[in-house]
DNA sequence: TTCATATCGGACAAAATTTGTCGTATTTTT
DNA sequence: AAAAATACGACAAATTTTGTCCGATATGAA
């Protein structure tokens, strides 16, 4: 109930890593893990997720490895989250009208009220940067 | 990743379901269940949790039930969740420090401000009553 | 040009959590 | 005494999350 994910907070730190670094020097996965004590498969899978979502960027080859596109002050939770787990919803129906099971009676009736809590959430992350946690 | 449980769902249907009825009367698991569609089981369970909780009262034996014990306006979200779920945390080391996996790098470092984020949750909760959802 | 060291990404396996079921006991009205 | 209700723990099933494995691609250096 309203846990955050593992591979989020792995992203957090990872994150909060990479922006501790020197400026232009990058940080590679092997390096993340092993210092976060996380496996490689992982913490590499949660990386390419952010790069992907150009929160970090990454450098292919050897001398590679991942560096913040942006300052940490503008990166936040929010984009973290999505870039790791998708959209931020309280319930499968929120953004997914399909899977709505309205067949359940004041499902809807409910969930137009949690529709508007899900929004002052995601506000808090929108708020919330990197920096903050660095 | 911020989800809600299908049980504090149900339980939001339930208590809408026993507010919406005259004063003095009783609903029950019965026929609660039936008109949502859920296991009367299940839906048994999470009353009893509720009526435990004192947000509901039990009427035990034959014409029993259960009825609101409070004004909806002072029934909380907060309250339901945590009467359903247990305590409200992002993390499983925030309230339960015993299970910190602070072995982990930066793990603390993260959880702090994390700590204030729920925090900010929660709040969201305690201001967000079952009269808002009727 | 070959090798070592990186990222990339999908498929799959394991673990944990959530959801749902079952059985039995207790309470109370008729 | 019977019927209809709540009480509650143990367990099973389903779903989600977490973690692993495999092969591919990219790039710098020997």
């Amino acid at each position: 109930m309203l846990k955050i994910t593992k591979k989020f907070e792995y992203g957090l730190i990872a994150i909060r890593h990479i922006a501790l670094m020197s400026d232009q020097s990058v940080a590679t996965a092997k390096e993340i893990s092993k210092r976060a004590n996380i496996s490689y498969e992982l913490m590499a899978k949660i990386l390419q997720r952010l790069a992907k979502s150009d929160i970090i960027v990454s450098v292919q080859g050897v001398k590679g490895g991942y560096r913040l596109l942006k300052d940490p002050s503008d990166i936040t939770l929010s984009e973290i989250a999505e870039s790791i787990e998708g959209p931020i919803n309280l319930t499968d129906c929120q953004e997914n009208e399909e899977e709505c099971n309205c067949d359940i009676y004041a499902s809807c009736a409910i969930k137009r009220p949690l529709s508007k809590i899900k929004n002052r959430f995601k506000q808090i992350f929108d708020e919330s940067t990197i920096e903050e946690i660095i």
